[in-house]
RNA sequence: GGAUGGGUUCCCGAGUGGCCAAAGGGGACAGACUGUAAAUCUGCUGGCAACGCCUUCGGUGGUUCGAAUCCACCCCCAUCCA
């Protein structure tokens, strides 16, 4: 018998963290967080973490699990995940999933399998194609593509360099087309006996809680967060700090020594930051989107308006 | 009160007689997604009984075979002069 588990899943804001805790105490469950940037360490304002009082009620994993200077990829992910859910059903409590993350609760829901990889062959891999790319153009690259995968240059529009790029790159690597690959990944069935809640609202309410939530973050001390993470000496090319909320915030923090009083900026700064929060508000209700758009493509899912 | 510049489709903004339902950008909407995923990328955006028709470029009227584009008057905005 597949052991049970519990995801909630949805657009960000919707008020998954909550959910989550309050299933957690009612069936003696422990939580999972299958969230791309609450895994590091001291994003905590901008990724809008859970709080202290809330990670004290519930047991929480994959919050806070890396150093913000590693990148951390789908298959690392996965692979603690999982050994956390594993954990959590031999002790004989419900693991329940919480994230926004769609490829990332689909790796550890099917238990996607990724090959291994040699980084530094792949890095290689990649520079050399980066490198083809700059002299002869992406369209040399797509006809490559073709020529050794053909179903996912159907796939993948040219203009999407990244993803050609690591189809031709995984092509190298493993001898097969990445098409291949997912194909047969993809008939995987989950390990896992799993309900798995959407939480959504209509979409004006949605983006409005978006607004509001971003505003708070900015109340709460983001500029101070980002400032502390770049004197921390983080990078901006860090995925971590590619993040919203970070990405946007990055330069105008940088450039200024203090930002703790957002008040007693001069008149050109606080247009500048009144533009930068516009931008993570609207960056985020995109990302929401998005969210909507691969949650509304999976099956087995059970959509809960909130 | 006078001078000048302007009012364009959800927004910004191009267009100065037919090739204009109107460039481009943004937003919105829809979608894709298997090692950067809070990333990356695609489509679409006046209406309809839809190879055609109807409505639209501040308002009204006019010139013309034909107007967002020319003319007259009016309204509004910006800057300057009084």
């Amino acid at each position: 018998m597949k052991p049970k588990l519990i995801v909630v899943a949805g657009p960000t804001a919707i008020g998954k963290t909550a959910y989550a805790i309050d299933l957690a105490k009612k069936y003696d469950g422990e939580i999972v967080s299958l969230d791309s940037v609450q895994v590091y360490k001291y994003l905590d304002i901008g990724s809008a973490k859970p709080s202290q009082k809330e990670l004290a009620e519930v047991k929480h994993y994959m919050i806070d699990e890396v150093e913000p200077t590693i990148n951390l990829n789908v298959k690392e992910f996965k692979d603690m995940a999982t050994t956390y859910i594993d954990d959590i059903i031999h002790r004989g409590k419900l693991p329940i999933l919480v994230g926004g993350s769609g490829f990332y609760i689909n790796a550890v829901l099917y238990g996607t399998e990724f090959l291994y990889e040699d980084e530094e062959k792949a890095k290689k891999i990649k520079d050399a194609l980066e490198e083809i790319k700059e002299h002869n153009g992406i369209d040399y690259l797509y006809e490559m593509l073709k020529k050794i995968d053909t179903k996912s240059a159907l796939i993948i529009p040219k203009e999407n360099v990244r993803r050609v790029l690591r189809a031709i790159t995984f092509y190298r690597l493993h001898g097969i087309p990445i098409s291949q690959h997912n194909e047969e990944e993809k008939k995987r069935e989950s390990r896992y006996d799993f309900s798995f809640y959407v939480l959504n609202t209509d979409r004006e309410k949605l983006y409005k809680r978006i607004d509001e939530r971003v505003d708070n973050m900015i109340k709460e001390g983001l500029l101070v967060e980002v400032k502390a993470l770049i004197e921390k000496g983080l990078g901006k090319d860090l995925n971590s700090m590619n993040s919203i909320g970070y990405k946007e915030l990055y330069d105008f923090c940088r450039d200024r020594d203090t930002v703790y009083d957002i008040d007693s900026l001069d008149e050109t700064s606080k247009k500048e930051l009144q533009n930068i929060i516009e931008e993570i508000k609207m960056h985020s209700r995109n990302y929401a989107k998005r969210q909507i758009t691969w949650f509304r493509a999976q099956k087995n899912i059970e959509w809960i308006e909130r």
